[in-house]
DNA sequence: CCTTACATGTAACAAGTTACATGATTAG
DNA sequence: CTAATCATGTAACTTGTTACATGTAAGG
């Protein structure tokens, strides 16, 4: 049921096209919910019919048209009562640990490169989690609250990643000890 | 398709009844895995079907008879390729950072309730993980590498709440400092 | 010519959630 | 009597993934 808010919640910002908000999901949005285009073009089609939102069509000459989303009184209703509502944590589903509790079959050259890997990931989010914090929240303590809760929505992303490059840090520490002392 | 793989892992570590690994899924495996009960009875039809599973009917004289799975040598096969190829690390759907993200039609109080309740979990699973991590994870480097890996698992949940935690306590002074110049 | 970005969808399937359903035993 | 634990399922629905499908324009 959260997709349809996390959509609204985007629109809320600002209208946008289904292209617009899956390229939202993947960057700005990308420490807060994901979606796929396909999963946005459907869910928009369904928001619509429940007159959550309107569209407006702009028409382009060079390129097809595209069709501009906008939230409805009734759909920024819908989202303040889900915000009002308390949320229970998102389950934990990480394939990445349900291979080390496999331990005994996992080679350790396997588990090296998916470490490797996603190291190579969290530096990437984190250096562009740094670039948005450098250009939109450079002086958080002066921002209005509604940029505050979203720049503290950014640093979660931000120490979760931390914490996570430090785990990996401890991981390969006991793999370089196991290698050791096989 | 991870689901399988880690229902897999599970009954690698030891046979179990459906029961049993909905239990496992919410207590050891909480910070790897996480499935319903009906989700572990309808992945179990599927890999018996499959001839990925064995079961063996245990009869009980109090209780009725429940049914005890075992993984097969195809089984571990699948889970021993499935563990060799690289995963990507598992998108971001977080509600909580969704209702952050729409700051501005967040009531303050509603904040501070899911906040809290969320602090509550998060102390209660370390609170676990810690009694966990006294009684079977006392002396890590003593431990074979299986259960070093699988300690390491333990040891991600704990870095990540911990981090959690340290991100709350961020946001709430957020908050207080909000509350002092509206 | 080829790839990338723009722009929008459908179909099939796998995974996850919520509700319903049944029945035994044990502890309070 | 009532709630919790044990034990196993079905049905309906929503979400999420993968594959297929189509077409324009810009840049190298």
């Amino acid at each position: 049921m959260a997709l349809r808010y996390a959509l609204m919640a985007a629109l809320h910002e600002a209208p946008a096209t289904g292209y617009e908000l899956t390229q939202r999901f993947r960057s700005r949005l990308a420490n807060v919910w994901n979606a796929s285009h396909q999963q946005v073009y459907r869910e928009l089609g369904r928001l619509l019919e429940q007159n959550k939102l309107l569209v407006e069509t702009v028409e382009q000459s060079d390129r097809p048209d595209k069709k501009r989303y906008h939230l409805t009184l009734s759909g920024r209703k819908d989202l303040q009562e889900w915000l009002s509502k308390p949320q229970s944590r998102p389950p934990v589903r990480d394939p990445l640990l349900v291979k080390l509790f496999a331990g005994d079959l996992l080679s350790s050259d396997a588990l090296k490169r998916d470490l490797e890997k996603t190291k190579q990931d969290w530096l990437a989010q984190l250096g562009y989690f740094r670039s948005i914090e450098h250009t939109y929240f450079r002086q958080p303590e002066n921002l209005s609250r509604h940029y505050r809760l979203q720049y503290m929505a950014l640093r979660h992303g931000v120490t979760q990643i931390t914490a996570g490059l430090e785990w990996i840090k401890e991981l390969e520490a006991t793999l370089a000890d196991l290698d050791k002392t096989p």
